[in-house]
DNA sequence: ACGCCTCTTGACGCGTTCTTGACGGGGGCG
DNA sequence: CGCCCCCGTCAAGAACGCGTCAAGAGGCGT
């Protein structure tokens, strides 16, 4: 669940941001001024931060100063102004994305998804993973199963890392669908069904009783070393 | 850790990215001019040059030439303008990649990863290779199938060699196509698909079962020894 | 100026991978 | 006991990426 930090002061605006973002599965905070921004950043620690540069109390771009002072979370940028200064000015000052209101929902949604995925893929490299049976080298996207090297396709590779970025821990339908297939893929389909069984059959000892990734029924997989 | 040097002299757009760097683990040194820069370059020896072509002091590619004079260190150049003018002579005069204001930090980040991975291997030259079936010896451009002497064109080379500084490993398409073309050909074409074919056919006991050049589907190439 | 070599670029066929729908089975629940 | 919800399985068509070929442009030496 990616937690999204909204920042404006108008409420009517606010509420319709959180209520779309909430709608797409993101957890939503909310500040209505440069201060309380501020702090949230450093509090809530948000994966993404969408900020409004017109706020009462303090001018955006040095909130925007503030929160890069100590963080380095993807933020896209609001503004009522059509004036490039503003933008580039946001630009440099580290906004990772610019959008001038009027805006639609949409564009808005999708920028944000672009911006949480680049912040979260940047994040760490998964290291190699060995189980008593199987070893995966995503970084050089090498798979041995006892010893003899399989291939696996890029599709495969995909789901595995999201898999194992939380080892022994279930891993949401939703969140698997996302993480592979992108943010507009939330709902139900047999996607998940059709891989998981391809990845057994490749990697399980025994793919009909499957020991490492290991199906939670009505909720997703879980990936047991 | 990896020293960057940040060349730049808009005190703010020097902080932001300070933070950014030091926040993904890097080392920061800064100058604000152009002076000062060829200085720190000689001086604290970067692993990494992030250089703004606008300077106060001298102009931004002769600040270029002058660290190229001296130094094979990376450099990425940011400039305000526009014009493919700058941008040519910039990577003419062997910069290696180029960043337009305004720019989102992540995208800088991931043009930083890329060219300190790359340019951690640009200074050693690369020794000669050995496989069961054919000899490159890098430094005398010679290269043998069988003990037969086999010609190789330049480009031919390079790819060879980029492919070669990481024997076993996987090298991305992206990369290959900046380390033979240059940086500025980061996306899709047939370049690559074309000269593996003709390495593979100069180079494998079985061009169509290639068993040194081994191509990772949509993600690049692999060279086996 | 000519010819050779290399690089660039487009087109095409093929194998692989992805997508999508359909079907069957097992377990929980009424 | 029977129904229903999910999951596993399979297969077929579409889409994609790669290997391959060839024509044309450009550079270089003769």
């Amino acid at each position: 669940m990616t937690r999204v930090l909204v920042v404006d002061d108008d409420p009517r605006l606010q509420r319709t941001l959180a209520i779309a973002l909430r709608a797409h599965g993101n957890e939503v905070v909310t500040a209505a001024d440069g201060r309380t921004a501020v702090q949230s950043v450093s509090e809530d620690a948000p994966d993404l931060v969408i900020l409004d540069l017109g706020l009462p109390d303090i001018d955006g771009t040095e909130v925007l100063r503030r929160i890069r002072a100590t963080s380095v979370v993807p933020v896209i940028v609001l503004s009522a102004r059509h004036e490039s200064d503003d933008k580039i000015e946001a630009l440099d000052l580290g906004a990772d994305d610019y959008v001038t209101k009027p805006f639609g929902v949409e564009e808005l949604l999708a920028r944000v998804r672009a911006a949480v995925r680049r912040g979260s893929d940047l994040g760490r490299q998964l290291g190699p993973v060995v189980t008593g049976h199987f070893a995966l080298d995503f970084a050089e996207r090498r798979a041995t199963v006892e010893g003899e090297e399989v291939r696996l396709t890029p599709t495969e590779w995909r789901l595995l890392e999201a898999l194992c970025r939380e080892p022994g821990h279930l891993v949401q339908q939703q969140d698997l669908l996302r993480a592979v297939w992108g943010p507009s893929y939330g709902r139900e389909s047999n996607y998940l069904r059709v891989y998981a069984n391809q990845l057994r059959r490749k990697l399980e000892p025994d793919p009909a009783n499957p020991r490492h990734l290991v199906t939670e029924p009505g909720l997703g997989y879980r990936f047991n070393p």
